[in-house]
DNA sequence: GACCTTCTCACCTACGTGTTAAGC
DNA sequence: TCGCTTAACACGTAGGTGAGAAGG
């Protein structure tokens, strides 16, 4: 299983793959104002949208690529006066949310060539077809991209990368106008809200 | 490289794979008109859109999925008194143009699970980006299907499957006023024209 | 002139937004 | 009452139709 190594190369590319978080400037904004996901009985996307970079895979070797939610701490988190505490009443962590990317499997190369989007993933609240992902409502979550090489009948665990800048509270409605706000600015489908909204948000240059 | 044979099984999964054309009743209609299929500089969808179910592949093997646009004959086309007519002019047969299935590659048993749609395939007159087809104008074309096994390093040739049914000429602008009605009648995104041309078709029971 | 191609257009499909009011 | 969820809604994005006029 041993593969030839370039002696003055770049080391990585035969060792761990390394991952890299697009648009990490909106995703710091949600972040710092505590960001939220609404999640729907029939699915919501995400905005901003999970895009990573990725290299350091074997061109030619084929891989899945799945984006995990993580529930990052047990309680029920609640929104008063402007802020979110944690509640005190823990839940039963629902099923796994597992999203497979929809170009999976590919070839490293694939993945390689151009930032890997998850745009299309949907949050919901119920369960649902297959393809959207169970949250709870008022919980924490991380998302994680995990790497699996896929292959000849077995299956082998890559890598996995937590991607803290994109954590979020999962809601069924804004709680913080100042997030609503945010998104309308930059989602390009709530630019009916544009106007009635834009004075809301400190602006930078846009 | 042999794998174990179920005795009793059917065979046909260790032998060519079988595909079997979607929505043949209305791409009959078409042929029996002779079919027509818009081309533009940016690409235009087909309507019906090739379909087509496959079995009698390995489920756990990786392949990937084409569509090739083989020109029939050498000459032009021509329609006049309402009929089609071959000319005198053969020309040079542009770029093979095949089309890579955007879920490919992927396993048997995910090509297998539902019927293979080549909706989103557009067909041009002009050298564009890629994931378009270029044909000639005025010449007649034959779609067929590619099953090729993709896997380490090395891919092997499966299966061709020629659909005769989904013949058609390649042109810019509709010549057969019964082709335009059929299209209209039956495709969603031409529902704006439906109802002055509703009249043109012989009504079955829609 | 006849034939073919190109472009713009109104009119659709399909679906992603936050809002709002109603439900529980 | 209060907190959270649901469903209908208006208003966008994004893009697939043939028609018809203009171009070559």
């Amino acid at each position: 299983e041993m593969k030839d190594e370039k002696d003055a190369g770049d080391f990585s590319s035969s060792c761990a793959p390394k991952l890299r978080l697009e648009e990490q400037n909106l995703w710091k904004k949600f972040h710092t104002l505590t960001n939220e996901m609404i999640v729907t009985k029939n699915g919501r996307r995400m905005f901003p949208v999970v895009k990573v970079s990725i290299s350091g895979l074997d061109p030619s070797a084929m891989y899945s690529v799945l984006l995990e939610f993580v529930q990052v701490d047990q309680h029920r988190w609640k929104y008063v006066n402007g802020e979110w505490v944690p509640g005190g009443k823990p839940e039963p962590p629902p099923p796994c949310g597992l999203y497979l990317h929809p170009e999976s499997p590919n070839f490293g190369a694939h993945w390689m060539k151009e930032p890997v989007s998850f745009a299309k993933v949907k949050l919901t609240n119920k369960t649902n077809g297959v393809g959207q992902i169970v949250l709870n409502s008022l919980h924490k979550y991380e998302p994680r991209v995990h790497i699996v090489q896929v292959g000849s009948g077995d299956q082998r665990y890559v890598s996995t990368h937590a991607l803290p800048e994109t954590q979020f509270i999962a809601v069924t409605a804004y709680q913080n106008e100042e997030v609503t706000a945010l998104k309308i600015k930059h989602n390009p489908f709530a630019k009916a809200f544009l106007d009635s909204k834009e004075r809301s948000e400190p602006s930078s240059s846009s």
